[in-house]
DNA sequence: CGATTTTGACCGGCGC
DNA sequence: GCGCCGGTCAAAATCG
């Protein structure tokens, strides 16, 4: 059972990995939809080499062409990884608990956070494009000279645009402050577009904490911060798409001040399923038990259901292609962000997490064929 | 009884 | 300086 579960989940962070690559890559040449493509082609692509300490890595088609880039994606790797509840994987024992799968990668540029949700309103608008600005957005930047992140961060913004990375932001937000409020600007972000299904595979567990009415959206914000530890300034924002009901916009922000646990534990799911699916959610996902979805898209306990069907559900081919990440660059770079301020504890917090196992993905090269076996263990 | 959710109020950032 | 909006707080309610 155990290790079947191991199996399950090493597959399933494999491919959700691998559909994020792939997403970003496809995206290079065209702005059209989700790449169809095979989410396990692109293990074989997956270039772990010298990466021991970014196991999770962004293939580029055009990295040859474009080392700028290359740089770039490690450091934007290193800046979301804390944030990905999911993509990690253990490194042996193999608790590991996929969450959700990362298919596009865009930039955004921080003074655009406050926008932020409703860009990519808009992005959704223009189904997967990889626009990293959305007209409405624009015109607001640009009345406020906010360009800057295209000139600012060209990599970036290249990545962003050929659709193999995003990034982020690397400056860690989390000023101790009593009051979190605190430097907003400042806060890095990773928000992701995933599905219900993804959203409940999250190993952290999370408590609710306020629930808000964003304008311009017909669904309430939901806040959720790590229940796991007292100290934890890690939060997450879960707000349904307008677009497409089956996506949750999740952002995250703040880092996690202890282990990733390993299993989703007291705490983590000690959660009252509030809304049986029977209740909200029409002929959903079997995760309705954890994750609660009510009519007006208000999310509710996006808790890790670790549960056999969530696992079982590795096939749903479709919500690779719809999932969505996409991160928030608040200040400049990483290596800024972490010798820029005293409180930068949460990159530190990164590493110990890493030291914790919190790895995405080891340093390892998945063959296709390794894949397929394991699929059919499956 | 403890943990979580709900929800109204408060606070701070940001744009005008 | 003012007002809007988003994010957080905290008390009450709820659940196991």
């Amino acid at each position: 059972m155990a290790e079947d579960w191991d199996l399950y989940a090493i597959v399933r962070s494999c491919c959700t990995s691998a559909t994020t690559t792939s997403a970003a890559t496809s995206n290079t040449n065209t702005e059209t939809n989700h790449p169809a493509t095979n989410p396990l082609d692109f293990l074989a692509t997956l270039t772990f080499d010298d990466e021991d300490n970014h196991p999770f890595s962004f293939p580029d088609p055009e990295q040859s062409r474009n080392t700028t880039a290359t740089a770039g994606l490690q450091e934007l790797q290193d800046s979301y990884r804390p944030f990905l509840p999911s993509a990690t994987t253990s490194t042996g024992q193999g608790n590991i608990l996929p969450s959700f799968s990362v298919s596009d990668f865009r930039v955004l540029s921080s003074q655009n956070q406050p926008q932020l949700v409703q860009q990519q309103r808009q992005q959704q608008q223009q189904p997967f494009t990889n626009v990293p600005i959305s007209p409405r957005l624009m015109n607001k930047s640009q009345q406020r000279t906010d360009q800057p992140q295209q000139n600012q961060r060209p990599q970036l913004h290249q990545l962003g645009t050929n659709g193999t990375a995003s990034v982020i932001s690397l400056h860690p937000m989390q000023s101790p402050s009593p009051r979190s409020r605190k430097k907003k600007s400042n806060q890095k972000r990773l928000i992701m577009h995933i599905t219900a299904e993804n959203l409940s595979n999250d190993v952290w567990a999370w408590r609710k904490y306020g629930q808000k009415p964003i304008k311009g959206s017909p669904y309430p914000r939901n806040y959720y911060r790590c229940s796991s530890s007292k100290g934890c300034s890690a939060r997450k924002q879960v707000e349904k798409s307008n677009t497409d009901p089956n996506m949750y916009i999740v952002s995250y922000t703040g880092d996690h001040t202890h282990p990733r646990p390993t299993h989703r534990n007291s705490l983590a799911g000690s959660t009252r399923t509030k809304f049986p699916a029977v209740e909200k959610t029409p002929d959903k996902e079997p995760e309705a038990s954890t994750l609660s979805v009510n009519e007006k898209g208000t999310s509710l306990s996006p808790r890790t259901p670790l549960s056999a069907t969530s696992m079982d559900h590795q096939e749903a081919p479709a919500d690779h292609d719809h999932r969505k990440i996409k991160t928030e660059n608040m200040e400049e770079g990483h290596a800024i962000a972490e010798s820029d301020c005293d409180d930068c504890d949460e990159d530190d917090d990164d590493d110990d997490d890493d030291n914790d196992g919190n790895i995405l993905i080891p340093n390892m090269a998945l063959s296709e064929d390794i894949i397929k076996e394991l699929q059919e263990l499956c």
